[in-house]
DNA sequence: AAGTGACATGTAAAAATCTACATGTCAATC
DNA sequence: GATTGACATGTAGATTTTTACATGTCACTT
């Protein structure tokens, strides 16, 4: 029920319609946390209204609905904040092509890693500058929170020095 | 396909029944990198098996099936190692949590981070005796290699100070 | 000899997810 | 007035994954 909960945690922030949702989806939950597509956010939208997580708050123009969360839906998305299961659920096909590495050879090894350290200092990059951005409007403007953009910037920092290492023992195995 | 990928890259170290692919999911992927149960392992390796990109190499006591990857196999797991998609899915339920942070209060925050630091804290030195050990050993002895027992190891690290980052930026906002 | 626990493999049905198709609106431009 | 592109929502069928059930072996202990 992930994605229920996603979406609930999206909706909490303020009422968006699917195509929003799917959007934000897009910009802040799809590349570290969860990846979904509209053919099924729209259906889950659905049940979570028949389920009164979620109400449809306003009818606009080419069909939009906006959702917009119920205190019930708030209730289960604290509910399920508070309540983790002993095992997590990974799912990341990044990570295992990493764990993997160990398969290939010295110069295949080397494909990998040289491509994957320039897209992080990439990334590196415009999350910085997102979180400058950011920090000098004071208010706000990271798709989902300075909390995301910082553990995004760390991550992204550790990847590439871990892969800087990898590298280097590689080349001198 | 990522499921394919993951047990090629299994088989690619040494032959192995599916019941021990089971436990070296557990060990060695499930944390980070690919969830799988034997339920679709199994299934799994014999489409595979007809595919013939893993063969039975023997069959064993209580019905044991040792299998091992063929030529074709490590042709198609290479593949996938050096042609990497455009954009990698991620479906990861411990992030996801930890991205949904901010629609908690500071108490709530407070309790879902303050286990998380201390998990955290168990992982790495389980990590870094594990990585002592085989160090010592000189000779393997991780579950899945040096690789991965130190990408493991920074990453709980990075968790661990975003998550401490996170818990003072929650208590004097 | 019975019981226990690790070993070992499977299947069926339900749920989640992906891919591809399908439809239509509205605003701006040509 | 036609075209284009972003907006907007959906469904059908296939594939992947989960959950739950199902079966039997072997080694060791009581």
């Amino acid at each position: 029920m992930s994605l229920r909960h996603a979406l609930l945690g999206l909706l909490s922030d303020e009422p968006a319609s699917g195509y929003e949702l799917t959007r934000r989806f897009e910009k802040a939950l799809q590349r570290y946390a969860w990846h979904a597509q509209h053919s099924q956010i729209y259906p889950e939208l659905t049940k979570m209204a028949a389920d009164s997580l979620v109400t449809v708050a306003a009818e606009g123009a080419r069909g939009r609905r906006t959702y917009a969360i119920t205190d019930a839906g708030r209730a289960e998305l604290r509910r399920w904040m508070l309540d983790p299961p002993e095992t997590f659920v990974v799912r990341d096909e990044g990570t295992l092509r990493l764990f993997l590495l160990s398969t290939l050879d010295a110069d295949d090894a080397r494909t990998v890693l040289v491509p994957l350290i320039d897209s992080c200092e990439r990334e590196i990059a415009a999350l910085r500058k997102g979180i400058a951005d950011a920090d000098a409007a004071s208010g706000g403007g990271l798709p989902f929170g300075r909390l995301v953009a910082e553990y995004g910037l760390r991550s992204f920092e550790t990847l590439r020095d871990w892969a800087s290492w990898a590298l280097e023992r590689i080349e001198h195995n």
